[in-house]
DNA sequence: TTGGCTATTTTGTGATCACAAAATAGCCCG
DNA sequence: CGGGCTATTTTGTGATCACAAAATAGCCAA
């Protein structure tokens, strides 16, 4: 395969999983390449081919065509008047609208997971916390978004909700993708650690502490970067 | 064509606009479906099959197959296990979130498009909201929601946002359908009109007057059904 | 060497086909 | 007349094909 120097080459997507049954093909793309955005591993303003994406996959290019477009109804990807997807580029204004929808959204949903979220539920967080603490420092950027994701979503799934839920995940697909190209640079160290401060919250059951560690967490995890990566500056 | 008891029925969908291009089938399909979700011509519940909208569109299956996934992402329709497409049935807590998400995106929403909306475009509302009070009291509860959609995005589109604007359609296009299902029953009448205040507020330039009034809008206008309607009881 | 043009390849799109699962209709038996 | 079973039809899914547009590579001339 010889990839041109637009589009997407074959990096590392493709995972030998297959089970038979009803939408199993789908549902593998769907995962492969959600999990690659959620890590970061494409590259914004290079498009992804679908035939490509189906070499990868070992699939057809049909069940790739779907899951393409569903995840550009979720603005995780865009496709330019050619037909062509790739993940959009990120912009300063673009990047200060994702920050406040963040802010909006996930502490609220982190609540509304409050009453659902066990004691056992908060070991698991914290264990996950400490994981996250041992990859810190060894500048393993993607280690350290898969972690993270982890550690929000396992509050805001145990929210049950059809909603929000939806809209924090896509919310998720949009900057991911940048940020991955950020933490490269700047690294993952000097963050507060918030996440503590959520699980005493959880364990306390209080509403809230834990918007706050939330909101606190958003700040502070997309405060570090944005600044000196965006050009042109934002307001505030 | 014969439908069954359980899939929706040929209804009215198709507008025979043929407009050769690339993507052109698409466009169609996705315009047609999203007027009818809008305007809610489908019925929740049931099923709205691929081959049958395909046929009434004059097209493929191919394009509605795209459609229906996009739709799906955006929680517009739900697919259950055997892959059948429908708009999912409202439940007292999937309204609940519906509201409170409303409330939190809508009015940052229309804060955000203030600057951008000249006073010619607050002439373009006040017209359509003398439409709308023409409309009212008529019953036809169609025109009322194709009209109060094209009031609130007339304004929500002038932010040329490209994250809070996708959330925003999306939630729509989760309670359109369920609206439609009530204001026949309950009627449009007796909402007092948050829109003339919005409208003022537009003139102004007065942010938090907007907000209010967008707020008031939403809080009206899902109010007033919901609570009869709605098996259950809700708390708050 | 470089700029612009053409030819080849690649890509998205829409249609059609084959297949298995699911839903429906029809039938027989009680 | 009603209920459970089977046969037919319908449906979603994945693959493949044909075509036009776009992108790339290649080439020739200045």
């Amino acid at each position: 395969m010889k990839p041109s120097p637009h589009t997407q080459g074959s990096s590392g997507i493709g995972d030998t999983l297959s089970v038979t049954g009803r939408g199993a093909a789908r549902e593998q793309v769907d995962r492969s390449v959600r999990a690659a955005l959620i890590t970061g591993r494409f590259i914004p303003g290079k498009a992804v081919t679908l035939r490509g994406l189906a070499q990868d996959l070992g699939v057809s290019p049909m069940p790739v065509r779907e899951v393409l477009q569903r995840l550009a109804a979720e603005n995780a990807l865009e496709v330019l008047p050619n037909g062509r997807a790739q993940v959009p580029e990120m912009t300063p204004a673009r990047f200060d609208e994702l920050l406040k929808a963040r802010l909006l959204l996930e502490p609220e949903l982190a609540a509304m997971a409050l009453p659902h979220l066990s004691r056992d539920c908060a070991k698991a967080l914290e264990k996950i916390d400490l994981e996250i603490d041992a990859r810190i420092g060894t500048g393993d950027a993607e280690a350290y978004m898969e972690l993270n994701h982890r550690f929000h979503f396992n509050i805001y799934d145990a929210s049950g909700s059809r909603t929000f839920l939806p809209l924090v995940k896509s919310l998720w697909l949009q900057f991911a993708p940048f940020m991955r190209t950020v933490y490269g640079r700047v690294g993952t160290a000097n963050l507060v650690d918030w996440h503590k401060e959520a699980v005493r919250a959880i364990r306390d059951q209080d509403s809230e502490a834990l918007k706050l560690a939330i909101a606190s967490d958003i700040r502070d995890g997309m405060g570090i970067l944005g600044r000196e990566e965006l050009p042109g500056t934002r307001s505030d």
